[in-house]
DNA sequence: TACTCTAGAGAACGAACGTTCTCAGCGCAA
DNA sequence: TTGCGCTGAGAACGTTCGTTCTCTAGAGTA
């Protein structure tokens, strides 16, 4: 690999870790550059902007998150059971000593208001999930309106650890995705 | 009223309406005094700090929300539907014009991880509605798996209507909601 | 050896932040 | 009228931010 590539992955690598922890707005450009262990100049250089950088963070996220559940999904075989595997993997992600709630929730909350491209990266790894799910439930052959139901599950299941501070938010959240599949997938009365 | 307790009044609602609709950190202490149109002197003599303000906010909101919740249980009658009905304050909610999501997630994704009586007051109003469900819930003698399932749907449709920027995700959370309460509430087979 | 070019380190910059300080102006007792 | 105390407006402070600039040291070439 490239030295600048890899140099650049260690940089969004350590960006990630303390913007998630501690927020975007708490961690400045310097800080972030003697975690890495380079010049300011050197950081300008792999990246134009602290945005961008940002945006970095949230591309590396989202293929990290899309990864994982995928990974849940296939120690299974059934869509079903793939469904049921999202909420398994929330359960390993909230258990994590650093877990810190949604990424993308949180940099929205604190910048999607002021930093459109912000926004617009969460939206588009809520629409990429939600496809993920509706894909799943299509092949399980439940119908439409299941789909987005499971989503809002996990998305408050997200929410409430990362508040709560506990990952059983997880347990709920899958059970209610049984009741709401078999319920959806149960012959019309 | 007091003059002073009314121009507080004053100050938090400014504060509450710049800092729900652009982030906490976005907004300066100048730019609220010139909302409100008191020197920065008399602001300071209403509150010690910002911090103390943005918690006054909140907990401002927390009335707010738990005063709108009520009303609109207030118009039926009983617990089945007084759990529905937080579905649909959810969506008058998210089809207003300035939503921008749930103002205690924001709070927390921006500041909970460096302002920890920030993070407090999430956790307490997500305690505080969770505590409200749950005893709808037992009301409509329904088993004590089911609070957590509805408040999850609840979580869940306001990061997604705010995200997304539709309130349509409070349509499938009270559809959830449905399917999970006569679930619950069904004879065991 | 002498010259040129590049890249890195980190000082420096202007703006904006939360908070404090100064000082002018006014009400009021004597 | 004079002196006193208090309030309020907003200038100023120290800090921190994202970003840019300067200067140095070293590699490569003739």
């Amino acid at each position: 690999m490239d030295a600048t590539t890899e140099l650049r992955e260690r940089a969004v690598s350590a960006a990630d870790r303390l913007y998630y922890a501690r927020g975007v707005q708490s961690v400045g450009m310097d800080e972030l550059r003697s975690e890495v262990g380079v010049s300011l100049k050197k950081l300008y250089s792999l990246f134009p902007s602290k945005e961008a950088i940002v945006l970095a963070v949230l591309d590396r996220r989202h293929q990290v998150w899309t990864d994982g559940i995928e990974d849940t999904a296939a120690a299974v075989s059934t869509p079903r059971e793939k469904l049921l595997a999202i909420y398994d993997f929330l359960f390993a992600w909230f258990s994590t000593d650093d877990f810190n709630g949604c990424g993308f929730i949180n940099a929205f909350g604190e910048l999607g208001a002021t930093v459109p491209s912000v926004a617009e990266a969460a939206r588009e790894q809520k629409l990429s999930f939600q496809a993920y799910v509706a894909e799943l439930s299509r092949q399980a052959g439940a119908p439409d309106f299941l789909a987005p139901q499971l989503a809002l599950l996990a998305e408050g299941a997200q929410t409430t650890a990362a508040i709560s501070g506990s990952p059983e938010s997880a347990h709920h959240a899958r059970a209610a995705a049984v009741t709401l599949i078999d319920a959806a997938l149960a012959p019309q009365h």
